[in-house]
RNA sequence: GCCCAGAUAGCUCAGUUGGUAGAGCAAGGGACUGAAAAUCCCUGUGUCGCUGGUUCGAUUCCGGCUCUGGGCA
């Protein structure tokens, strides 16, 4: 089992840039583990990683689908498991960067996934059932055939009973594939740190200048560009923070203003739920950054911040 | 200076015919097994401007004061 780095945390604590110093200080190589920094030409509002703080350090997962495509936690685990055996394979480590936590968990336990069936119609035959039926019916389906899955789940939480009705209906339920699965060892052994900020404030505060920084960059000819090529709201990758509000903008929904105002509401709020992932990891580094005094709130988290263990 | 209106949660405001108060937004907490930057669940955080009075009891009624709008001079 190889060992490998991960570098997690709420968006806007710095964990690219600790990347590469980790990175260049192991002899490693930078595994991304971003849901939308996989799309390719989503680079203003994803924050992807400039050629210049790559600082020549080899970064992977990153730009690898197209935007029309839907990438999903199971493609994910297929292409960076092959990227972290590569690397550990050249004796160098992967350093995992990113935010997304059901990506790095899925890939640290080398999760398997349920039946799934990509061509056929079931999905949105089910979808449609549920509109018209309702959650609390559904949801009785559900509790027929796995209970233990439909005693977990909420009437409202559409997207998950579907998919647990979908599992079930092509041969296995989610909670039988889940009990033959979870026994398996962890596909790697992940030292695990945990950025954050000390105080939420200063979070949030790096979060609005960042969005006026992308807007700044050309976020709104980014999302134009992405449209123009045919992307609309079906796609998951329009669905990204950024990108589904300037969409709005563009269709003459929001002013700039209130699109922007909106990304910071959303970037916020996606914050918060990464941080509540985060505390699961138990026995995680935790490092909070503390602000400096009197120094000047800056971009990059190690210049103007110290570093505190939590 | 005078007249009128307002002052209640972080913000905008509702309300209590006198028994210490509630909506929206913001915010906080949580879940998470093929959309996860997605999706879903839970939670009201308060010297009711200050100060006297009436009252068993005042955020509510009365007086004074302060501040903020608007009007008249």
């Amino acid at each position: 089992m190889g060992d490998v780095l991960v570098i997690t945390g709420p968006t806007a604590t710095g964990k690219t840039e600790l990347g590469v110093i980790m990175a260049r200080e192991l002899g490693g190589e930078v595994v991304s583990a971003d849901s939308m920094q996989v799309y390719k030409y989503m680079d203003i509002g994803t924050a992807k990683p400039t050629f210049e703080e790559m600082g020549g350090i080899p970064h992977h997962m990153i730009s690898v689908a197209s935007p029309f495509e839907n990438y999903s936690v199971a493609s994910y685990v297929r292409d960076a498991s092959a990227c972290c055996d590569d690397i550990l394979a050249r004796g160098k480590v992967p350093v995992i960067v990113g935010g997304t936590g059901l990506y790095v968990e899925s890939l640290l336990k080398g999760r398997q996934f349920a039946p799934r069936e990509e061509e056929s119609s079931l999905r949105s035959e089910l979808e449609e059932q549920y509109d018209r039926l309702g959650g609390e019916e559904m949801l009785k389906r559900l509790s027929l055939i796995d209970p233990a899955r439909g005693e977990k789940l909420h009437p409202n939480d559409k997207k998950r009973i579907v998919r647990a009705l979908e599992s079930a209906a092509l041969g296995e339920t989610i909670t039988s594939h889940d009990e033959r699965t979870r026994e398996q060892p962890p596909r790697y052994n992940g030292k695990i740190i945990v950025l954050g900020f000390e105080d939420r404030a200063v979070l949030y505060d790096r979060i609005n200048r960042r969005v006026d920084l992308m807007v700044e960059r050309g976020l709104l000819s980014e999302v134009k560009m992405l449209m123009d090529m045919g992307l609309k709201k079906g796609n998951t990758a329009l669905e990204a923070i950024g990108y589904k509000e300037f969409a709005a903008v563009i269709r003459g929904e929001l002013t700039p203003e209130e699109g922007a105002e909106l990304v910071k509401l959303g970037s916020r709020r996606y914050a918060k739920r990464q941080i509540s992932w985060c505390r699961r990891y138990g026995d995680a580094l935790r490092i909070n950054w503390q602000k400096k005094p009197d120094m000047e709130l800056g971009r990059r988290a190690s210049t103007d911040f110290w570093l505190k263990k939590a």
